[in-house]
DNA sequence: CGGAATGTTGACGCTACTCAAGTCCCGTGG
DNA sequence: CCACGGGACTTGAGTAGCGTCAACATTCCG
């Protein structure tokens, strides 16, 4: 399904990557590229599959994952509004590295991949800016696959459950409240661990107090505890 | 102890990476490097540190790794002749994010910040085939971070010991020497395990004829076996 | 109300880490 | 030439963490 989206409040504006195109460049990516809505189970791409496009975030929220030799899958982040999806694999010119699954409804533009090599190789302020993009989330990537690689099944739990408020209940007071829109195993993918040990791990948070239940919400109530433990 | 270089004979010609540049720009950059000699404990560059500059390996080889919480080493990879190091840091301006430690006497090409950025903001087809390399070097980097974090200590054994037979020992015939210069605790850490685990896993594959030892060497006589326990 | 999907809890085993006690190897100095 | 010492390496015992399988509880919906 396609949706009629403006590209004046899309939010890739606001992070500037497109900032340094020409009015001719901007309006030709703007035309090539077409807004498409996802639901759960319809990805824009899969891994092992021919990169054709990049895709950017408008709405909504993706989960990047491999799969695993056993079948099961491995997350290596989550991308959202104004991020950039699978350029890498563009520009390196080989098939899609990981798969992106939307978490709930979500809507991103794609870009045909001849538009955005064009772009990439004839302004040159522009392929500058894409390199030091690149380079960071590099290095970002990198990062988080160490880090919890290191850390074990309680800390990223606790790290996850920080994060979500950061995103979620920012601003608002404790206790803060998390939606969590998906099922306990989506959760566990999200996390690295198995829906057991995330029960586990969950109710021994509860069991101290630093979280609550309320139906299919989980209340954060001491976010100072969820610090020490994730460090 | 900085060593007299010519470029002629110089391993990143053959990668390919400064061939779209200038005459003009080649010499700048010829006459803005410098080559270095290693030894182990001097490292290039650490871990936290600004990133002054980019690498490119001569000879020898340099293990890339993160410190640890615990005061440990997480070993992300090594480079070798032709391969450029620290240059993701470079072009996102922040600190390195990884220590380069020379394993034996090693060489490197020091090209400083500056220089190295001039080049990517003025020559597009440059910018352009470091995008391209970038892109490619952080699948590949994702790739191994990923299969090492799900593979058990016994197969990444394996597939050390399947690598290095690949670059030592290719073309010989079987029982593959691996010279192994360095000791045990420096082979733990490349593989991602403790000394212990390999010295245990070692003589496990020993008494099952797959490897034999020799001093300080280890003879790799069943390279089939290793395949099949890697994967 | 019934049945399927989802979530929780228990029991168990495997992997690999830690700590500690050897054993081997090799160079040094008597 | 041999005894000694120290570092490297190996081996053993104990344990933490977490995955798997299975039983049970709960929730969701038609």
């Amino acid at each position: 399904m396609i949706e009629a989206a403006s590209c004046a409040d899309c939010p890739a504006r606001a992070r500037g990557l497109f900032a340094c195109l020409t009015r001719a460049q901007l309006d030709r990516l703007v035309s090539s590229r077409f807004a498409h809505a996802y639901s759960p189970l319809r990805a824009p791409y899969h891994e092992g599959t021919p990169s054709l496009a990049v895709f950017c975030v408008r709405a909504g929220e993706f989960k990047l994952w491999r799969s695993t030799p056993g079948g099961g899958q491995h997350v290596l982040g989550t991308r959202g509004p104004g991020d950039l999806m699978g350029y890498r694999a563009v520009l390196a010119d080989r098939p899609y590295a990981v798969t992106a699954d939307p978490l709930g409804p979500a809507v991103a533009c794609t870009i045909p991949r001849d538009t955005f090599l064009d772009l990439a190789r004839e302004n040159s302020e522009f392929t500058f800016a894409l390199l030091r993009r690149l380079a960071g989330d590099s290095i970002e990537n990198e990062d988080r696959l160490v880090a919890d690689s290191i850390a074990n099944a309680r800390q990223r739990t606790a790290r996850y459950l920080m994060r979500l408020v950061r995103r979620d209940a920012a601003g608002s007071a404790p206790p803060f409240r998390l939606p969590l829109s998906f099922k306990r195993e989506e959760l566990a993918h999200l996390v690295g661990t198995t829906p057991e040990t995330l029960s586990r791990t969950l109710h021994g948070f509860a069991k101290r107090g630093i979280i609550g239940f309320e139906g299919r919400e989980i209340l954060v109530t001491d976010l100072a505890a969820l610090t020490r433990i994730g460090r």
